[in-house]
DNA sequence: CTGAAAGCGCTAACAA
DNA sequence: TTGTTAGCGCTTTCAG
């Protein structure tokens, strides 16, 4: 491996001027440009990140800090921010936390100003943490720490979500995924009531069901026990498109039809939620735009004393499906 | 943020005995291995992994260089090599590549000594390369360089899920997801046609339909084709679960019943497979496996002269599920 | 067993 | 414009 040192002892000049010209830097005049252009060919010169970084007192890394990647929302959204964080020369170091409370602090004190320059964290678990790097919070967990956040608005979400519902003449709705720890749920579930209240239809408490997960037997076991009811609903809402999959399939076990007998909305827009039978009809966050909000953020934020909370606000849309088809 | 020479200052002692007592070496007086301690808890120590990577010549990191993380195989892999590499103290850096040769290109022309330690590379297009690094190929993608493998034996697994469907009693079983480019199609098809062969059936080349891309959206519109025929087939094996699903929902959109009128096999057993309507049969290789062979060779590997080409086969399974059932 | 000091490859003052 | 040189924080001979 060439380092600057060869480069410059072979184009007949001081690491300086290659350092120089490799960098972009000022005026060089252009015999020894030409000379080391050569030198760096002939060499085939990378420079060494380690010290650069090193020296420049930044690592080019991001992390980001999630539960799982096997979980496609989060799989989607990596593809995501590795791809907005190019952009800015980062590469992207992905740390899997499982959602528990030890995966997210262990993964979380593994960062340091040395590993990463900055982190972007989905937490499900933790409420008090510090980070000595810029970071920045995806989605609603309540956590104790003033930290910028960047998502979608989820009260409006859920109750877009529901009010379609409702729209549809659904009367007993229920909602798939309550859960105490999690902010976001809270959230989702402060949607499904306001839509409930600003149509005029009760809360009803036996139709909300909690989820310890979110994945797809969470949502089939919900569904199951909803539709043990003696008065099952005619509607649902997943707090997500894997608890939706599971009700689904959970509902297709039962021969109960959906959206017939059932009409099932979902929350992330997974790829899959399209191409299952029926489709799903979900709520859809911009994902591409939550990465780059993210990304760019942290982009600013590196390097500058003051820290400052910024809640970045992205778009969503509802995608209507087969699921809720009239 | 605590340096070695800080700690060394507070507990009285040299750099060289911090250092000991932070890397586990030798024997320290215990006398001042206490004050040393004492001082690393003070100051909230925390090595810098650059500076020691730099002195050590190592990186600390392994790149993953995949297609697409919204691809769930691939997401699911990703989290277990992440798994399997903390094992080794190793940090992940995926690239994704989107499949496309300049992707896969720049990919791994970003790779290096100083970058990564060595490298996982899951190719699909590119046919000759150089790495400077340790690597290891996932796949059966041809190249040009000797290189060692991780995974399955494609022909076998094709031809096992080809033989389940023709135990069913299926007669005409077509094929998606030709492709002239990619070696692991050659192999699957291999083995399609293999146990054709071996079970006596006529090889008909109007049921091998070819996938440029292996989404769900390719299934789709493959099995619309294969629909079109007048003699459409009695049963469907896909090259991955994804086009296995976009191709059972082409069926349910022409009504087309999965099993009755049309066995499905897919290959990969995403996670969700298990859960769509009807659940899919699949060929599930270990991904743990995959993903513990691979970067336990490359720890094998790594700081190794000698290069030496191994060739790991892991195991698989055949996971029979309703679009299979009787 | 521990200290002093060199140096990994690079950047950035500071000089020239 | 370009060269010289001092470190970034760490590990590691080499003495002691």
């Amino acid at each position: 491996m060439a380092t600057l040192k060869d480069v410059a002892r072979l184009a007949g000049v001081s690491v300086k001027t290659v350092s120089n010209v490799v960098n972009g830097y000022s005026f060089v005049k252009p015999d020894n440009r030409r000379r080391v252009e050569e030198a760096l060919a002939a060499t085939g010169y990378r420079p060494n990140l380690g010290a650069r970084n090193l020296r420049r007192g930044r690592t080019g890394f991001i992390a980001l800090v999630l539960p799982e990647l096997s979980i496609p929302y989060f799989a989607e959204l990596a593809g995501l921010v590795i791809a907005a964080a190019q952009e800015h020369e980062w590469n992207v170091l992905i740390e899997q936390t499982f959602g528990t409370l030890a995966g997210e602090r262990s993964a979380l004190e593994a960062l340091g100003p040395h590993l990463v320059d900055a982190a972007i964290v989905s937490p499900e678990a933790v409420s008090d943490f510090q980070l000595e790097v810029p970071a920045v919070l995806l989605g609603e967990h309540e956590v104790d720490v003033p930290i910028s956040r960047v998502g979608i608005d989820n009260v409006l979400a859920a109750s877009t979500a529901v009010r379609h519902l409702i729209s549809l003449g659904r009367r007993r709705i229920a909602a798939i995924g309550a859960h105490p720890q999690r902010g976001t749920a809270a959230l989702r579930l402060e949607g499904y009531r306001a839509a409930l209240e600003v149509e005029g239809l009760e809360f009803d408490p036996s139709l909300v069901v909690p989820a310890l997960n979110y994945h797809r037997a969470d949502g089939a076991a919900a569904m199951n026990s909803l539709l043990d009811m003696k008065n099952p609903p005619d509607a649902v809402f997943c707090f997500n498109d894997l608890l939706a999959v599971g009700a689904m399939r959970a509902a297709a076990e039962r021969f109960v039809r959906v959206p017939q007998d059932l009409a099932v909305v979902g929350f992330d827009n997974n790829e899959e939620s399209a191409y299952s039978s029926p489709s799903l009809t979900s709520i859809a966050p911009d994902k591409g735009a939550i990465a780059r909000a993210a990304v760019d953020l942290l982009h600013r934020r590196v390097g500058v004393e003051e820290a400052g909370v910024e809640n970045v606000q992205t778009p969503f849309s509802l995608q209507v499906r087969e699921s809720t088809a009239p």
